[in-house]
DNA sequence: GGAATTTACTGGCATATGCCACTATATATG
DNA sequence: CATATATAGTGGCATATGCCAGTAAATTCC
C-alpha cells in the first residue's frame, strides 16, 4: 500500500541518530551476508578475525575498546569462534588476569578466504555510494566511536 | 599502553563500512543508553514505541520493513513489550492473516516520558557532533537503509 | 471452484550485545 | 607486609536480530 511507503519516508530515524544507525546496520548486515555467502560466518565474526589479525595479540581487554565493544560481550561473541577452531586464547605473560586472543591457522585461512569475498560486497558499497563518500563516512562513524566523542558528548551534562 | 591508542586508530572499521556503522551504533547505543536512566527500557525499544506511535497501528509487515527488520525479529522484539504491557496485537479486519501494532495507554504515557529523556540525549549528540551535520548524518543513513540502495548495491552483481 | 502459489506470522535455534555479580590477580596504601 | 582498591575475565540473565521450517489465510491459475 502507498500507505507503507510514506512510513519509510517518514520515521523516528529522520529525528533520532541512534536509530538511524541501528536501521542502517541492519540493512548492511544485511546486505553484507548476503555477498559473504555460504562460509558459515557472520560479517561481525568477519570484523573480529579481521581485527584481530590486525591485531597481533591483543588482550581481552585491548580488543574490546578497539571495537567498542563491552568486554563480557567480546568474551560471548569469540566463544562460538573458539569452539570452531578459529581463535585461541591464551594467558598473558606479564600480567595473569589478562588472556591474549590469537588467531589459529584455520582462523588465518578463513580470515583470507573472508576477505575475498568481503572485499566484493565492499565494492559493491563503494559502487552503490561512491568512494570518496563511503571513505568520508568511515571515518565520520570512527570519529562518532571514538572515547574523544563519548566525552563531549558526556561532558555536556553540566552545562 | 601506547598500542593499544593505535590499535584503535587503525582498525578494520576504516575499511569497511559494516564493521563501521555496528561499531558506531554500539558507541550510539551505549551513550543514549546511558541518558535514557533508569526507565527499564531499551534504546530499540524506545524506537519501535516511537514508530508505533508514528505509524498508527501498523501491520507487522510494514513495520518490520520501515524499521528494516527481518518479520521474525520484530515479533521477538515486541514479545517483552508486549508482556509488559506496552503494545498489543489485534487482528486487521480486512487480512486475517495480517496483525496490527498499536501502543496501549500505558504505552502511549511510556513512550511521552521517553521521549523526554531521549531529546536531552540528541540534544547531547546534536551538540557534540553539529546539529547540521547530524541531520546530514541521518538523512544519509537513511539512504542507505533504504530499498533502493539495498537493490543499487546488488544490482551491481550483474557487471 | 479447487489446486498451486504467495503472503503474514509463529516458534525454534544461533549469534550479538550488554549488565551485574563474582573470582583471581595486580597495585596502591598505611 | 597486610589490607584496600582497581583491573581483567567469566558466567548468568535479558534483549536484539536473523534464518528456517511450519501454519494459516489470501490470491492466482486452470
Amino acid at each position: 500500500m502507498v500507505n507503507d511507503e510514506k512510513m519509510r519516508e517518514d520515521g523516528i530515524w529522520l529525528y533520532c541518530s541512534n536509530s538511524a544507525v541501528r536501521r542502517a546496520s541492519r540493512q548492511l548486515g544485511q546486505l553484507y551476508e548476503d555477498a559473504m555467502g555460504d562460509t558459515g560466518l557472520k560479517g561481525t565474526q568477519f570484523s573480529l578475525l579481521s581485527q584481530i589479525a590486525r591485531s597481533g595479540e591483543p588482550t581481552l581487554k585491548s580488543l574490546a575498546e578497539a571495537m567498542v565493544m563491552d568486554l563480557s560481550a567480546l568474551g560471548h561473541t569469540l566463544k562460538p569462534l573458539i569452539r570452531d577452531g578459529l581463535v585461541e586464547l591464551m594467558p598473558d605473560d606479564k600480567d595473569r588476569r589478562a588472556k591474549r586472543v590469537g588467531l589459529t591457522e584455520t582462523g588465518i585461512e578463513k580470515q583470507k578466504d573472508l576477505t575475498t569475498r568481503w572485499q566484493i560486497a565492499q565494492d559493491r558499497f563503494d559502487k552503490a555510494f561512491g568512494k570518496e563518500k563511503s571513505e568520508e563516512m568511515r571515518r565520520t562513524l570512527a570519529f562518532i566511536s571514538s572515547p574523544e566523542f563519548a566525552e563531549a558528548f558526556n561532558s555536556d551534562k553540566k552545562d
